[in-house]
This record gives C-alpha cells, sequence and structure tokens, in this order.
DNA sequence: ATGGCAGTTCCTAACTGA
C-alpha cells in the first residue's frame, strides 16, 4: 500500500500536475493541502475519471485539505470537533486544515499545520496552540479503533537540522524554532515516528524550495512534508521517498509528492 | 543582499505562504 501527501498550492491552478503524477504513480491514497476551493468547486472529474474516491474540506483562498482514494475510505470526518467535541476546538475547524478516514484498516491523518508567519506573530503563538490541539486529537484517536495510524501532511516544521539547506542561517526562525519542534516531538511521543528516517539519515533531503532565488535549482529547501507512522506501521514499512520530478515542472507547486509504501 | 516568487480575491493592491 502506497499513501501520499503533496501541498499543491491551488488544486485548480495544479490539476493537471497531480493528474500526471497519479497516472505514474497510482498511490493508493494521496493526501493533498492547500487546495485553496471551497468543497463545491473542488474539480473532481479529472481524479474520478482516474478511479479515485474523493473527500475534501477546503475554503476559499486559503488551506483546504482532501483525500484521494482509490478504494472507498471508512470513518472519515474533518476538523478536530468530531473527534475533540465542540468546546475544546473552538474556532480553530474554521480554517480546514484536518482530514481523515480509514484505508484497508489504517487510519490515516491528513494535515495541514498553519505557517506561523514569524517568530512572535501572532499566528505563530496560533501555530502552538493548533499543534497542542493536535496533539488531544491524535492521543483521542489512538484509543479507539483501527489504532494503526498514518499522519501525513505539510507540518510546516523541519524537526532536526538535517532537514533544512543552512541550519545556521535558519536558526531560531519560522519553521525551525524550539518552540515549534518540541511541540511536534510531544506529538511524535504519542507513539508516531519519521518514517522517512528509517531509510534516509543524510542531509540534503527537501520537500519544499522557495519560489524565489533558484532555490530548487541549487537545492535550497526544507524538509517540511512528513509520515509519522505508529510502529507496527513503522516496522512494516519499506521505503519512505521524495519524488522532486513534480518540483521540476513548469508552474509548480512550490512542494513535491512524498510517498510512503508499506 | 530583508530581496526574491506565486497563489488568491471585495482582482492591477493587499493578503498569505514558508
Amino acid at each position: 500500500m502506497k499513501i501520499a501527501t503533496w501541498n499543491v498550492n491551488s488544486i485548480r491552478t495544479r490539476s493537471q500536475h497531480v493528474v500526471d503524477w497519479l497516472g505514474q504513480n497510482p498511490v493508493n491514497v494521496l493526501c493533498l493541502q492547500e487546495t485553496k476551493v471551497p468543497d463545491a468547486d473542488f474539480p473532481r472529474l479529472p481524479f474520478e475519471q482516474l478511479g479515485y474516491h474523493l473527500y475534501v474540506s477546503g475554503q476559499k483562498s486559503y488551506n483546504g485539505v482532501a483525500l484521494l482514494s482509490l478504494e472507498p475510505l471508512a470513518d472519515v470526518s474533518t476538523g478536530f470537533e468530531p473527534i475533540l467535541g465542540a468546546s475544546s476546538v473552538g474556532e480553530l475547524d474554521q480554517q480546514k486544515r484536518v482530514i481523515t478516514g480509514v484505508a484497508n484498516g489504517i487510519r490515516i491523518v491528513n494535515l495541514y499545520v498553519p505557517n506561523g508567519a514569524s517568530v512572535g506573530s501572532e499566528k505563530y503563538e496560533y501555530k502552538l496552540y493548533w499543534l497542542k490541539v493536535l496533539r488531544e486529537y491524535l492521543r483521542s484517536l489512538l484509543t479507539k479503533q483501527p489504532s494503526d495510524i498514518c499522519i501525513s501532511g505539510d507540518f510546516n516544521i523541519a524537526l532536526e537540522n538535517r532537514d533544512l539547506h543552512n541550519p545556521d542561517a535558519s536558526k531560531g526562525q519560522v519553521m525551525a524554532t524550539d518552540l515549534e519542534r518540541q511541540a511536534l516531538k510531544e506529538i511524535l511521543e504519542l507513539g508516531f515516528a519519521d518514517v522517512f528516517r528509517k531509510f534516509t539519515a543524510e542531509d540534503g533531503h527537501f520537500s519544499w524550495w522557495d519560489y524565489r532565488a533558484g532555490a530548487f535549482r541549487r537545492n535550497l529547501g526544507w524538509r517540511i512534508d512528513h509520515h509519522y507512522l505508529t510502529s507496527k506501521l513503522y516496522q512494516q514499512a519499506k521505503s519512505c521517498t521524495i519524488d522532486i520530478a513534480p518540483r521540476a515542472l513548469p508552474q509548480p507547486s512550490d512542494h513535491t509528492p512524498v510517498v510512503v509504501e508499506f
């Protein structure tokens, strides 16, 4: 079984890229982020023609997540509220960043973690708070069935210095601050592991490159798109690879797909 | 080099992203 994650930076702009990629890489489940489209306007047809079932949670202009699956998904829900209840979620579900469903007995959680803007900003505080609520959400999911969970998505956090092209320049900047890394570590301590690092220890492997300053050509990237697996799935994993080919196409997303197989 | 680029909308300016 293959699961991929890809922040497409607008599904309407990128639909042909995604269709072409799925044609060449028929993964079982594709987790999309930053679809930037209300559910009624999602371009469903080209993906349904490829045989995918679609589950979407979007909004106008910003954010938005979607699950594309060759087999129908069970127990699909969007946002934190169905798991945590309205009282502890508050306004967080206004931004569409969470969708989950079950495929082959595996719960897949597709996330678009807030960017955080700059350190000390309101958005940075929002990101840290959102991560605390995410931890409670995942803690609750772990108590349910199935407990085999694959968390996939754009985390907007580089967990370690080897996930950065220039750790010195990035030190203390958003996506690499100690507080963000600590919040993510506290999530992983619930029982999740970074499956990319099961196979690849070296630095220089990235999933996002800035559009500016020839960053992709110079491989000045960040590894911020991740698959985190519970222990049984982690042990079963056969590979986890970053496919940089779509990032090299004309008019690309600034992120590229990451694929895990188990 | 605090620039650079790309997406969106109350669309040619302002915002968000990372």
